[in-house]
DNA sequence: TTTCTAATTTTCAATAGTTGCTAATTAGCA
DNA sequence: TGCTAATTAGCAACTATTGAAAATTAGAAA
């Protein structure tokens, strides 16, 4: 996603208004390689800015994922998480910690049985041991 | 997944009654490629059988699946879905329909960032236009 | 066949994640 | 400074799923 200051001017362009609340969230994100989700964006907020709603970081989050500032992921952790990394890129889960990374992938592989689907799009979970999580394992 | 009647001889085998709901969900259920949701399955049970709860068919389910006898997809559409077929394959769901088709892909491909993640298991998500939808969307 | 008991089903409440609605507030233009 | 449409906050509602507990039942044993 851009930066705060070119969110802002992208927002006021688009006839919507920068609030406080919006403006806290642009840098919340930006350069967020945490993959949060709404809760976890709202608990920090929070912090910095006592009284912002929960609907409001699920509207702004929303808001920045039409218009292409940011995407929702779903890895199959209950809730979505939110990334400001809107290359092709996946996703990596460990099912110890629930860290998510992130995967380039080089190459789309060969596929069977799509008999005519016209594919858009395509996403990749991988689930395991993050680096961390697999180097504590073995010391067990 | 097996067969209604080699499922009641493993449920039966592993101290587990085989009950009138459980037969009716393994049958509808064998050679099912739709990928149901639970709510799915629980209106074609209705039908069989009037009165049975959406909580056996979710305990049913979630029993099958615990014994490796269907799998759990999650493709982003809101409920998991169930899939009686368990060897190595990936989905596709059409972005129009709803429907849900298996792929099959050949090797994995080569990945990047991974740094020491060790990746236990891969789904892949296609997301676009059935066979179907795309020959509709041509005659618009 | 009848009895018994642990497994199962049903019902209903509860939970998590997210969205809808509305009154109150506010950004930003005139 | 005032105005107004956009936004926020608060809360109810909603969907998908699970928890808990009482009632029922499969199936082994007598």
């Amino acid at each position: 996603m851009r930066s705060p200051e070119e969110l802002t001017v992208a927002f006021r362009e688009a006839g919507l208004k920068v609030t406080p609340q919006r403006q806290l969230l642009f840098r919340l994100l930006h350069n967020n390689c945490a993959h949060p989700t709404a809760d976890a964006l709202y608990s920090v907020a929070t912090e910095q800015m006592p009284g912002i709603s929960l609907r409001t970081v699920y509207q702004t989050l929303n808001d920045l994922t039409s218009m292409g500032e940011i995407q929702s992921i779903d890895v199959g952790t209950g809730s979505s998480r939110f990334d400001p990394n809107v290359s092709d890129h996946h996703h990596a889960v460990c099912d110890e910690c629930g860290a998510v990374h992130d995967v380039y992938v080089n190459q789309a592989p060969e596929m069977r049985g799509l008999n005519g689907f016209a594919v858009a799009d395509a996403r990749i979970v991988y689930r395991g041991l993050c680096a961390t999580c697999s180097e504590l394992a073995q010391h067990r």
